[in-house]
DNA sequence: TGAATGATTTACT
DNA sequence: GTAAATCATTCAA
């Protein structure tokens, strides 16, 4: 896997499904940026769903448009980063049809290629690998995503692309509530989020304690 | 024009 | 467990 080209990259048809579908796909795909200073990659462990209009937890519930969310409005396959809490990006990949405000939200991946630039980018303290993107802001500091990558067309790009693995194993992917949504109401509950439940690769609140949906895996198939 | 608020992470008590 | 860091976006006036 020395060279990673766009040769593999998902095609706009993988992004333009409904967006659980997407959503749950992504677990064991392959997530690959090449940047002048190096390429970094990963496999996705976790990811959450965010449904158009409907979703309270959306930024684009109520069917709200603006210069943030016009990206999510567009066609499948573009980036959808935005900055939270002041500090930290959180990278998302546009889903469904255009007019459909939906995303996916990657929140961790498995770090495969470029660990030492990972850890450059991210603070000295993180070293061990499931430290470097077992989280939404941890995985964009180690991945170098930033507002420059808003609006980026994956399918297009040679820089910034989701990718498929080839022999890759099945991988188990089991189903939560997504994570600090609670202000969401009903929406909170619902099962959006994605994650492969034997990595330890997924996001933690704490060094060593898994992150804590209140729901107990309820739906676990294999896919490749 | 101004105030409130996060789809979080980290460090400290 | 609790708190601080930190700012673009959003909404109210």
């Amino acid at each position: 896997m020395s060279r990673l080209d766009q040769a593999g990259a998902l095609p706009r048809s993988f992004f333009a499904r409904p967006v659980l579908q997407v959503a749950r796909d992504c677990i064991g795909r392959l997530l690959v940026h090449r940047a002048p200073e190096g390429t970094t990659a990963g496999i996705v462990v976790e990811a959450e769903a965010y449904r158009g209009p409907e979703d309270r937890a959306a930024h684009s519930h109520g069917g709200r448009r603006t210069a943030r969310t016009e990206v999510m409005f567009g066609p499948a396959g573009h980036a959808y980063v935005f900055r939270v809490y002041g500090l930290h990006w959180h990278f998302n990949v546009v889903t469904g049809a255009p007019g459909e405000p939906e995303a996916v939200l990657i929140r961790a991946v498995e770090p495969c290629v470029g660990l030492d630039l990972m850890s450059a980018r991210r603070s000295a303290t993180a070293t061990r690998a499931r430290d470097l993107a077992s989280g939404p802001g941890k995985l964009c500091q180690a991945f170098a995503i930033t507002r420059a990558q808003y609006g980026l067309d994956l399918c297009e790009s040679t820089s910034l692309f989701l990718a498929e693995i080839e022999g890759a194993r099945p991988r188990r992917v089991a189903r939560s509530a997504r994570i600090g949504v609670d202000y969401a109401g009903s929406w909170a509950a619902r099962k959006f989020r994605f994650y492969d439940p034997t990595s330890p690769h997924v996001s933690r609140t704490r060094a060593g304690t898994a992150s804590r949906p209140t729901a107990s895996p309820d739906t676990t198939t294999r896919h490749a």
